[in-house]
DNA sequence: CAGTAAACGAGACGGTACGTCCCGTCTTATG
DNA sequence: CATAAGACGGGACGTACCGTCTCGTTTACTG
């Protein structure tokens, strides 16, 4: 029967192919920058197959998109601040170093017309937060914040000041400015 | 003499429809979706003249982005704290209202890419934070916040959870939101 | 295998529209008045595709024009002078009446600067002059013209004055001039 | 009153100068080749003024060309043949070196649909043949030819093969050509 | 010698064409 | 039935030219 027709590798080894070129294409300029047409040629896959398997060039980005940025693992060491502090420094650290991010004002753009990309991104951004949520939200438990602590004010006080100084202000964050950033959040939701 | 005379008004009169037009498809689809074409077509000025007065589309982006959300005034209240609300206030009405905010994904996007649009941003972010630089610096001066207080640092506390709740969360700010990050903000600025 | 396979039936539609209306402006208006917008909205086929099939517009015009002025088949009455008159009659009929010899002094025109359009003249010319050379090379082995007959200053003898009075002399040859010529052209090469 | 306002000498050196680079672009590139702004920005004199002193492009094709290929002087030796020799080869010398000649087909093309130019273009050519008119009729009435002669027609024998062969055929004329072609046509005006 | 009128340069303007690149649809032949 | 190959219509890009226009300056003749 072969129902699922999975049986024929093509269809993985052509999406694969596709992807991953789409990717590549995406880190060097942006959504926009992504021509269907050159993933073509580059990838070796077919126009037509492309459209076989998207609906649309939007539909290729949203796909390619979501894939961007894996998991981090939520560390536990037993103090939030040290947990966070980790988070912290290694977003800092490829907010500045790493592909992607260049990748994320071109997808907010997109997502303030499109809706089908603003839900991608807001799943895309939920899960690149999901760490940073549940190292709070562990501290709550253990009591080092207020019970009371609304776990997104913490993480958006500290993500907030990193995300706004890679694209308002150009300068890069040191280390002090992580620490200082993170203990000002933590101290905000220990206050009486 | 008078030998640059702007006698003839027309220059005058094209730039302004242009930039006009530009303007609105700007604030209904970002930078990507201004073509030069459907401006032409709009705004009764030819192609042909658009290419005389800016070198390329890009440079008309540039030039339209530039005088994108005119100055606010700076208040002088004699408070920090009351000054510093009023514009946070301000700004955030207009981050979820105003047509403008809705473009500055795609110019930051741009940026990542093209020097020229990343010195016009930086241009155009430094005049909208002007305001807040001065209400920030008065207050130093008076005495309210320490006196080796950075004057930045106290701008990227209070802007940078507007600017993340605008585009990373989607959940609109309230004035107890605004009020809190103020208060947070120059509290960081008063502790010894 | 068949991979070449023609049985797309649109290359060969578009490339015939494309032809039959730059065919149409073409006699309207000489080579320089074809314009390949013009071309693509009235034949309905995209200028995209038109320059899928030539690289150029000049390589457009050289096709269009290669086609023109189909080739007369050689009469073979016996006789060289009946042949002649035939053919000569022919072509100055046509000099004045059809629509094709109207582009001529624009090919001649561009084939000065042009080579690739001076070889497509040059072989477009020696296709419509081979039944005057055929009609010629049979008198002569005939023996109805001197053995050391040279074809081409026979053929020349006749067309030149034909040509002349199209394009210089802007007077219509009769029947009568014609003749004369034809038995002109024809005298010379009998002569002893 | 200074009516006829030549006094001033702008006019002519405005007009001398555009005519002179007019001509030159003509004799580069054919009558399409020559731009007026191309004019304007060679000759120092605004387009401006160019549209001034010649209602259109037309007109200015128009008037430069009507300056080309001076009349040539008719000899008089007292014998038709030398005369028409003398004239044949310097024709025939400057078909294949001068410059003006490469102009004639955009002239021809042009005057295929413009009337003006076809005027132009007819007094031009007549006045380029008077020399060759004169002295067939003065031979005529010396005796050398039939009384009831066609000026034109002996005209015609003479020149359609140099311009054929000068456009058609692409081979160049040498002496002997030349010789056989005004005997031929001479022989024409002679025989019973 | 001041005033006027013509000629001029500089260049803005709307419009058409050029040739290229991309999008999303389509048609066909191959595995 | 997934694929490669590629034709197709449509829209945008940035440039060149045409002929019209507006403006301020220079030049020469007038009163």
């Amino acid at each position: 029967m072969a129902v699922a027709g999975n049986s024929d590798g093509r269809v993985e080894r052509s999406k694969a192919a596709v992807l991953a070129e789409t990717y590549r294409q995406l880190t060097l300029s942006g959504l926009g920058g992504v021509s269907v047409d050159e993933v073509a040629r580059n990838s070796g896959v077919a126009k037509t197959t492309i459209y076989r398997h998207w609906p649309s060039r939007s539909a290729l980005l949203i796909d390619a998109c979501s894939r961007m940025g894996g998991p981090q693992p939520a560390p536990d060491t037993g103090s939030v601040r040290t947990d966070l502090l980790a988070l912290a420094t290694a977003v800092a650290e490829q907010l500045w170093t790493a592909a992607w991010p260049s990748v994320l004002p071109s997808i907010i753009d997109a997502a303030e017309r499109d809706p089908d990309i603003a839900d991608m991104f807001a799943q895309l951004h939920q899960g690149n937060m999901a760490p940073f949520r549940e190292v709070v939200a562990r501290g709550r438990e253990r009591g080092e914040l207020r019970p009371d602590t609304v776990v997104d004010d913490v993480v958006t006080a500290v993500m907030a000041p990193l995300f706004y100084r890679r694209w308002f202000a150009k300068e890069r964050v040191d280390d002090a400015f992580v620490h200082a950033t993170v203990d000002h959040a933590i101290r905000s939701a220990q206050q009486t």
